[in-house]
DNA sequence: GCGTCACTTTCCATGGAGGAAACTCTACTG
DNA sequence: CAGTAGAGTTTCCTCCATGGAAAGTGACGC
């Protein structure tokens, strides 16, 4: 069997997001921003697509007086990243190559 | 350190395509398209892709009766696969990560 | 020479990605 | 409470990628 590639989640830059977010319980947008260097809109935009499937969601905490958002995958995040990851690891190891 | 993604051999199908290419020396134009499921103009869009990146390259060759057309990796593009695949690893074991 | 097979390329319509800038919300400041 | 600034968000727009459909090309086989 070929495991599926989520689409959702193979665009370059959410793997990135879901690599950076799995390990932690939460980051902050700021942080994701800064280790991505990508713009707010932009990634603004790539979480949005992520919470649009579900896979991520945000809280907002004030932290130094300001309000922050704080980002974390959603167990269906984990899995979802978990299960792309597992499919990749089977296209490189040729898993289920006919040939 | 983060490994670099690489953008020519990121998409999708062109996983799917450098995975299948790079156990075999060889594989034919037809055998690809019906594996990836795929159309003849895609398949053959996402070649020309590999190969403008100087990732894959054509031989035609007579079988049945018919020209085929056959595809390999070159060597640049089994280096480039591998590192690619190098690089998902590294960030799906997060590595290198500040957090 | 003609039709066919096996791709290739063109044309077109759709969708994703990102920059710039306008906009919203919240938290301070005075 | 009005005003201002910070932190994201959304809109607008433009560019690039992708893929289907169909026309185009080259090599055979008859």
């Amino acid at each position: 069997m070929t495991p599926a590639l989520d689409p959702v989640i193979h665009p370059i830059q959410r793997l990135r997001i879901c690599a950076l977010l799995d390990p932690v319980t939460e980051e902050e947008f700021a942080a994701l921003r800064d280790l991505l260097e990508t713009s707010d809109s932009a990634l603004s935009k790539q979480l949005s697509a992520l919470a649009g499937a579900g896979y991520a969601s945000q809280r907002r905490a004030t932290r130094g007086g300001r309000s922050r958002v704080w980002v974390q995958l959603t167990p269906a995040g984990r899995r979802a990243f978990h299960g792309h990851v597992a499919a990749l690891t089977a296209l490189a190891n040729h898993a289920g190559d006919p040939d």
